[in-house]
DNA sequence: TAAGAATTTAACCTTTTAGTTAATCTATTC
DNA sequence: GAATAGATTAACTAAAAGGTTAAATTCTTA
């Protein structure tokens, strides 16, 4: 593989991220990517094989960038509330670089889940882990007796939801404004870790 | 308009939603529509005109739907926390009933927000009349200082996150059960407003 | 620098898909 | 019960879309 191939390689895969992305893996159009990336179309298919490979390539990497890096979360020892107040600030920063990558993923994941159990099966096994170390902080008093679960779909649910909502959010409540919109999911990451904390705080 | 072609077009609206929602508005085929509904393709023209009109039909029905009851919220005069305790449970419930609409219609308004705008125009607007009764209520310190879109936004996102992940969350957290997932759905009505209860009353 | 390998393209091919047409069937009504 | 309007179908068309091929270009290296 030389530097040019290297090189070609990574222009097709972003002009397919951006298009795939926009439209969706049926909307998106092979002719559509190659003059996104600027080059002939068959020069996709010499590089991906074909539609969905190249949908696969991209899917994977969106998927990796999306997972929460609950490592953060898992790995620490630090008390809970003071981890997850790390997490929400990093991961809602996540979503601001890469803020249609929720809805992408959620939406394949939902009209194709066969591949989901291979996709997570190396990956977020260690949730258990996780409802552990919550089930602890309640027994010692720290977090209210809440299902872990439910904390934890919780904490991902508000920081997610702003951005698959995006269009009628900010229809709704910014008429449309992009500015106080962006003002809005900055404050989100202390707000949600108040609406957080407030809520399982023994 | 006779019963016989009236029937007719709930068949074939029964059809689309069921396709439509399942492959997504590019991923559905007018074929496999009229196989759904047991019919000849022509007639889903002869009916619908084209593939646009009819997603048009089948989202706006969804749209109507999916769109909260906030009237509920909005016009009644009890206190916020009680009125809410009402609306999550019978949102979520909406939901539970049409558990695949959610990710339907912010996937299709994420692609295609240009609609939105005429969608909206004679529904919410009314948006901000909840948004005045919850500034009144903190001022008369019955809840926290916090931003009522914040708040508002919130509710929202813990009814509907758990359904717009649903194939990731019940793989992670209930090893694909659907028994387990489904319990844990029911569980929201009153997790979600204990949830809330506890961050925003004063 | 010439041979050979890798990359890129223009022009095709094939299949799929939305949409049309003209004919048939089914009711209704005079 | 024939005429007529509405409902339904089989067969077809045109365009779009994914994918292929063989030739041209560029790069590498002996």
């Amino acid at each position: 593989m030389t530097d040019q191939s290297t090189n070609t390689e990574k222009i097709i895969l972003e002009a397919a991220r951006k298009v795939f992305i926009e439209k969706g893996k049926e909307g998106a159009r092979m002719q559509e990517i190659a003059d996104e990336a600027g080059i002939n179309k068959a020069l996709l298919h010499y590089y991906f094989r074909n539609k969905q490979r190249l949908f696969e390539a991209v899917f994977l990497e969106a998927f990796e960038k999306f997972l929460p890096q609950l490592k953060i979360v898992i790995e620490s020892d630090k008390p809970f509330l003071e981890v997850i107040q790390l997490f929400i600030e990093n991961y809602i920063n996540v979503i601001i670089e890469n803020p249609y990558l929720p809805g992408f993923i959620l939406h394949e994941l939902s009209s194709n889940p066969e591949n989901l159990a291979l996709l997570l099966q190396q990956r977020v096994n260690n949730m258990d882990i996780l409802v552990d170390k919550i089930n602890v902080e309640i027994q010692q008093g720290k977090i209210k007796p809440i299902d872990p679960r439910q904390i934890i779909i919780n904490i991902l649910g508000l920081c997610i939801f702003p951005f698959v909502a995006r269009p009628i959010i900010q229809k709704v409540f910014f008429s449309g404004d992009e500015l106080s919109y962006q003002q809005f999911l900055s404050d989100r990451k202390t707000e949600v870790y108040h609406f957080i904390y407030n809520s399982i705080k023994a």
